[in-house]
DNA sequence: TCTTGACCTCAAGCGCGCTTGAGGTTGCAG
DNA sequence: CTGCAACCTCAAGCGCGCTTGAGGTCAAGA
């Protein structure tokens, strides 16, 4: 097998990885990853590279664009294991990250829930299921479905109602 | 004020909805929003399309696209408040999305934990830090941060101790 | 040694989700 | 009626994250 070498050539990464060569060559324009070359230009990677490979996928599930990744790798080394220092700082940032996006979920999800059983089905009532009235508060983009709270009711254009839960 | 007609012009609804004319007409163009003309060919939208709006920007945080938001929307009315049905309809839809999308960042959530938490950062034996050596399996795209499961160690095509140094 | 598939670079292209710009029209306040 | 901001259409452009293609080289098995 040609794979026992200690370094992968780029079809090896990319069967292992799942991830295309084309776009294995990309993350290296990026710096994302980091290849040595034999005599004749071809990369060899080492085994890391694999590694940092998940990692930016798991960063992009994240929502992290690439760019980001990079950065947030940018405490481990490219081709060694990191060391527990290293990964708990990189991984902790990630927690924050991974929290935030979940607890954003968790917020629109709720006021999903809260949509549809607050008792408020007349439509007119409820402030989330039906904030036209209400917005333009909070500047440009306020949004009752994504992050922001629904503003006190109080210059409002129309009569709005408690939706009692 | 131009506001207290029941229509909207698209600079209204662009300050209210937080989002570029630009982006409305886009938006338009694709068929998530509908508008009405004037005589002289200006658009016009019901309050439903704020609605339509922000259904859209919160399916976005929960990782659809345009054409998906748009089919998810398929069962709510261009320009009249959904009714109870329609409503719990499209939002159980919803749920799951969010539901599943939150089960996979806790999933990932919990690996980095482990990972951190799981005793072994000699960084030789824990095949989740440590992948390199048992991937391969699973298809391409099989990627331990992400969804899949680590595989068993059995059939792996490499000796578990390489790396030298 | 020869063969052939995997590899190389560079440039262009694609799909998404918009924005920008040119060139022209509408509609409301004064 | 006039002026001017806000609107219109259409076409092109942008940033991201890649893929595709042309044209050529490398390296390992027979």
């Amino acid at each position: 097998m040609t794979a026992l070498r200690d370094r992968l050539t780029i079809g090896e990464l990319s069967a292992r990885s799942g991830l295309a060569p084309s776009a294995l060559r990309y993350y290296e324009e990026l710096g994302l990853i980091h290849s040595e070359r034999t005599a004749g230009g071809q990369r060899r990677y080492a085994r890391a590279a694999l590694r940092r490979v998940a990692f930016v996928r798991a960063a992009q599930q994240v929502g992290l664009s690439l760019e980001e990744a990079r950065r947030a790798m940018g405490g481990l080394p490219q081709d060694r294991s990191p060391n527990a220092r290293e990964w708990a700082r990189v991984a902790s940032t990630w927690q924050h990250r991974i929290d935030a996006r979940i607890a954003e979920l968790e917020r629109l999800r709720r006021k999903l829930d809260g949509c549809i059983g607050c008792g408020c089905l007349s439509l007119r009532t409820c402030r989330l299921y039906n904030p036209d009235d209400a917005a333009a508060d909070g500047g440009p983009g306020a949004r009752y479905l994504l992050g922001d709270e629904p503003p006190e009711p109080a210059e409002s254009a129309e009569p709005a109602e408690p939706a009692g839960g």
